[in-house]
DNA sequence: CTGAAAGCGCTTACAG
DNA sequence: CTGAAAGCGCTTACAG
């Protein structure tokens, strides 16, 4: 008779209302998802993982984008808080009082591209290899002069990218050069600027090659002012971008970057959020354990352009 | 006393809990949205503007991704139907079963991107206007000869979009050549095959300008081959491709594009739904007001590289 | 106008 | 092992 009663549900089609299964259990089923923006490719990998990994435990996600605005991180936390049995916050930023605001909120939380406090859980890729594969590249074509552009420290990433830098031209056996290493916001002006000021240092003191850690809208910036100034890429300066997008094959030069594997990184971020919701103990930092891959395209060659 | 008692809930921060309030009314105050990819900068944009306008009516979205797979887009229905109030279905696909899954479940709709049946409410951009802009930009230029790459005809964009290429040439007086309307997949690849058919037409029948209906990787995918054959964009050849993309300006050529108002599309799709759900009669077809936007660049200069 | 009760569709502890 | 009851936190119709 159960089993009857069970196969004439299945045979009907029947769902449990999720709606009362949540009210009955004390929980809502539904996780929440911080993003800075819903259209980036970096942050849209790492959503649409998170999106898997929750459907895949049964857990529905609700995500609110918030420019990377630490006013909107911080009224969609207290929106979310109340209505989810917990939250991934996406974000690289560090400054702001978000991290504070979520953790005052009492639910569980993980955060995903930064870290936080020695206690915070988060989900961050392998930045520092990232760096070690692209500046180990350029060494290897036999470039002495490799610059940086990085973003400003407020960001988690651009902190671990600009020591990895650091570490990665030391076991290298390459001296560092302090005018070497440039500020820039991810954007393709700031990009442009910081170009224009590496091309503007006293002749055989500029880079042969330029490892941009800034993200992928930074080095396009970049490879413009290579462009405006009449510099063949990658015969006269070598340039390896950071974040992969679709388009990199199609660009003015079509730019070698290091991918990072963004839907894995949403998706871990998800199932230890559940974990934790369910009262498991989880690691503080997880390191995705996909390396990065460093994908080789048209922008980079040995110093003085010959073939590499 | 009445008064005190607010003043007390707001002061603690107190939030109606949302699940109970949905099980009480006999509704999930939640949506569900259907998109082919988290990633595409267009469907983000559309599900960014969706998000917007649910959470603004204190409404709740769910994504799905679904590939286009209409497999994947059935199974996501099912399983999103009975925990949501409505439905927003985007793609542009035509053929499978996915809206005869929709109608079979019952729930409000509204399709983003596509038409339907005749009844079937939609939303919609106005890409007859933006071959326009595009066709007429390239016959104000001089162009005679103005081919067309563009998506099979199961995506309802591709349709609409060649039947205003054929309006638009008549418009402007041209002759329409059945061998300058070239069928392309969305993708790189199938852009270049596209491009390279159109180069292999007997020379003074090729093409001196083209419009890429097909989204902006098959644009691509035409720039690249035109750059492999050696031809200059835009002396040689003018390109004008269809949905804009935050990294336009950085391509080999800076691709002119037309750029629709795909942000306000998913809002006025949630905002229809929302509508239908409280009863109220919504149109059937709802084109976007925003006219889609020229956005000129590098790739488009009159026949034989005259500066325009 | 105010306050107590019933009900939304589940789950879970409890009595038979 | 099975079946009836209570309760999750709201809303809404109803009695006072």
């Amino acid at each position: 008779t159960r089993a009857r009663i069970r196969a004439a549900a299945e045979r009907l089609g029947y769902q449990p209302n999720h709606v009362a299964r949540g009210l009955s259990l004390g929980r809502t089923l539904t996780l929440g998802v911080l993003i800075p923006s819903l259209t980036s490719p970096a942050y849209g990998a790492m959503i649409s993982g998170a999106n898997r990994a929750a459907w895949e435990a049964d857990y529905v996600v609700l995500f609110a984008d918030t420019g990377d605005d630490d006013q909107r991180m911080r009224l969609q936390l207290t929106r979310l808080s109340h209505r989810v049995d917990g939250i991934v916050m996406a974000s690289a930023r560090r400054d702001g009082q978000a991290l504070e605001t979520l953790t005052r909120a009492r639910v569980p939380f993980v955060l995903l591209n930064r870290r936080g406090g020695p206690t915070d859980p988060c989900v961050i890729g392998d930045d520092e290899a990232g760096v070690h594969l692209a500046v180990a590249h350029l060494a290897a074509l036999g470039h002495q002069r490799i610059a940086l552009i990085t973003a400003p420290d407020v960001l988690d990433t651009a902190v671990r990218r600009r020591a990895a830098y650091l570490e990665a031209l030391a076991t290298a056996g390459l001296a560092h050069d302090p005018r070497l290493v440039v500020v820039a916001s991810p954007d393709p002006t700031s990009g442009a600027a910081a170009m224009r000021a590496l091309l503007d240092l006293p002749a055989g003191q500029r880079p042969t090659a330029v490892f941009c850690g800034a993200g992928l809208a930074t080095a396009l910036g970049a490879l413009h002012t290579l462009r405006l100034r009449g510099l063949r890429v990658p015969a006269e300066c070598s340039i390896v971008g950071f974040d992969d997008a679709p388009l990199a094959d199609y660009l003015l030069a079509p730019l070698t970057t290091v991918r990072m594997p963004h839907a894995r990184m949403g998706a871990r971020a998800v199932e230890l959020l559940l974990a934790r919701i369910q009262g498991h103990p989880i690691p503080c930092e997880t390191r995705i354990p996909d390396p990065p891959q460093l994908v080789l395209r048209a922008s980079t060659a040995p110093p003085g352009g010959a073939e590499p």
